[in-house]
DNA sequence: GTGAAAGCGCTAACAA
DNA sequence: TTGTTAGCGCTTTCAC
């Protein structure tokens, strides 16, 4: 016998029955008046050994495994890197193990994934869906308790916790037309996902509101490619903004390149603003005013929400209302707007 | 009973055994002989009850999981978020499931973690490890297959693969030597890991090949909070470098901080280079000069690696030379550094 | 205070 | 070509 060790091996070398040690090492001890003596004896014995317990045997067992799930579409994007960061830290202190899956901004990829966890006997999953929803519809249907992050489905009985994308992509606008800017454009990543078309909506409803005609709407991805791209086309037109709203950061940089490429000075010729805040916005050629998502934040309260429902394993019915959870931004002012109020 | 369904649910409907469903199921049918029709029926009732099958019970039975754990010092950071987005995906499509953990920076909850991912029954390991090689000589005992990534101990069994960070370093350093800088300055992230002692290594070496004897070496973590004070340091010195090394691209921020405060102008008054050319270097005020690692190849191979070991169940003994892989690096050059030649 | 025994869902000898 | 059976490591009734 190798280091193979199991509470078999330490019930032998007690004398204790199987049954005892479990005990023991499950915390139940006082449960079931386990001597101090007994407890010592075994726990000693279990150290000693270097036991560690075959969790497949608990879950199997148990039918409860410890394990939560997260899914996000891609590792690479700093928004997404820091919420797994901070749910698997936090779930971590909970005693909870996360298997994680980058979805790779993938249907199919997501689809398999989702799979795949459904098999790990999960307790919770927490996910940062990609935008269609089919690939939650069985999920929908199970009694996993689901904590959505940054996007969801109205219909869906799952908590989701996000920013409120669309006040805060009317503010950000707003703040531009207060600014004195009329012709603003926008540079969307995908469409098919909902904090995106909330942001858009927001850009809209601002310009609607305060009686702007002027709209340009351009992107299908969260790239610098894309923003590039996308410049590109727009400073083809004749009639150029005089900002420009990425809705990421990573877009952001895209349309940074395209218009120094085309010798557009920001904010003289062109006021820029972005989603995201990332840290390196201070240090760009002209710093960058972006929305600050309460990352932390949200990845929090989803994981509360999720343990919540762990432990009252009731998936009760709750209002909309109450299910999606909005959470305020911060509009970090910097100088990549122009003040054109006196032009 | 509800929509609980097991191999012995698709038994019992298809009047078939528990063996010939579950040989059915694992793709061994042809291994048994088991006829087209047997096939057919079984695969066909278990996709019309939505079979998943239980992982715990496979592990269990079979002790092999198809869990591989990744352990990673932080998500935050992006260059471990990518390593972490490249290998779960590899993985992935290989079949395995990866329990994601992030240790935070912090021995502890890394030796939480490790203790944690051994009850899981895990085929392999890849791990970017703090600094201490302690946590770590449990595993090296183990028959876990495990690959280091990054970092790595010089005496320890396991594959490792990461940047040649002194050769890296070395180069940097020489390139600000050609371009006439004499007294270069170095910060630092934490000194207990190799990477950095690497390259700090590397900076040492390269003064001493040019016979420079101005040294300036600070720095503890691998923060822009760090880079910043550091600089703040730095510039309080009568005998001010023409150029400063940063050991990471937040270490960067940070001194691009402390410098833009002081009014210093870069390259004109000092110049700066740093190691991880992240995406928006190119956007900074000044585009700053840096060592781009060949990230996605180091994770490539380092799955490669960790799945030729679980294939063979080998671990066959290799020298030091054979275990330890590194990849070259590429410099990226940029605007960041002053010609000082003909000053 | 402690123990015996059943069984979670699945796989793999061994049999037929 | 298919089936019987034992058992992976653990928890949990039920019993004493």
């Amino acid at each position: 016998m190798d280091g193979h060790v199991t509470i078999k091996t330490i019930a032998k070398n007690t004398n204790f029955s199987l049954t005892t040690v479990s005990r023991v090492l499950n915390g139940t001890s006082e449960k079931h008046r386990i001597s101090k003596t007994t407890q010592k004896i075994i726990l000693e014995e279990a150290k000693k050994l270097g036991y560690i317990p075959n969790m497949a045997a608990k879950t199997l067992r148990s039918n409860r495994s410890h394990t939560v799930g997260l899914i996000v579409p891609s590792l690479s994007n700093p928004f997404f890197s820091i919420v797994a960061s901070t749910v698997s830290k936090m779930l971590h202190n909970q005693g909870y193990v996360v298997l994680m899956s980058d979805s790779d901004n993938n249907e199919k990829e997501e689809r398999k994934m989702l799979q795949a966890l459904q098999a790990q006997n999960l307790v919770g999953l927490i996910a940062i869906p990609l935008g269609k929803r089919q690939n939650y519809e069985l999920l929908n249907q199970s009694t996993i308790p689901t904590v959505f992050i940054d996007r969801f489905f109205s219909d869906f009985s799952f908590y989701s916790v996000s920013t409120d994308h669309y006040k805060s992509s009317f503010q950000l606008v707003e703040h531009l037309i207060e600014m004195g800017h009329r012709k603003i454009a926008c540079i969307q990543g995908d469409e098919h996902v909902v904090s995106n078309t909330y942001r858009v909506d927001g850009y809209r409803e601002a310009l609607k509101v305060h009686g702007l005609t002027y709209q340009y709407l351009g992107g299908v991805s969260f790239t610098e490619e894309e923003g590039y791209l996308e410049t590109k086309l727009l400073l083809q037109k004749k009639d150029r903004p005089t900002a420009i709203l990425a809705l990421s950061d990573t877009i952001l940089l895209g349309v940074l390149k395209a218009l120094k490429e085309a010798k557009i000075s920001v904010p003289e010729e062109v006021s820029v603003v972005s989603f995201d805040n990332s840290s390196y916005l201070d240090f760009l050629e002209v710093p960058v005013t972006s929305i600050a998502q309460p990352i932390t934040q949200i990845a929090q309260l989803a994981v509360r929400l999720l343990l919540e429902q762990i432990d009252d394993r009731g998936l009760s019915y709750r209002e909309e209302s109450e299910r999606i959870i909005l959470l305020d931004s911060t509009l970090i002012f910097r100088s990549s707007v122009a003040d054109l109020r006196n032009r």
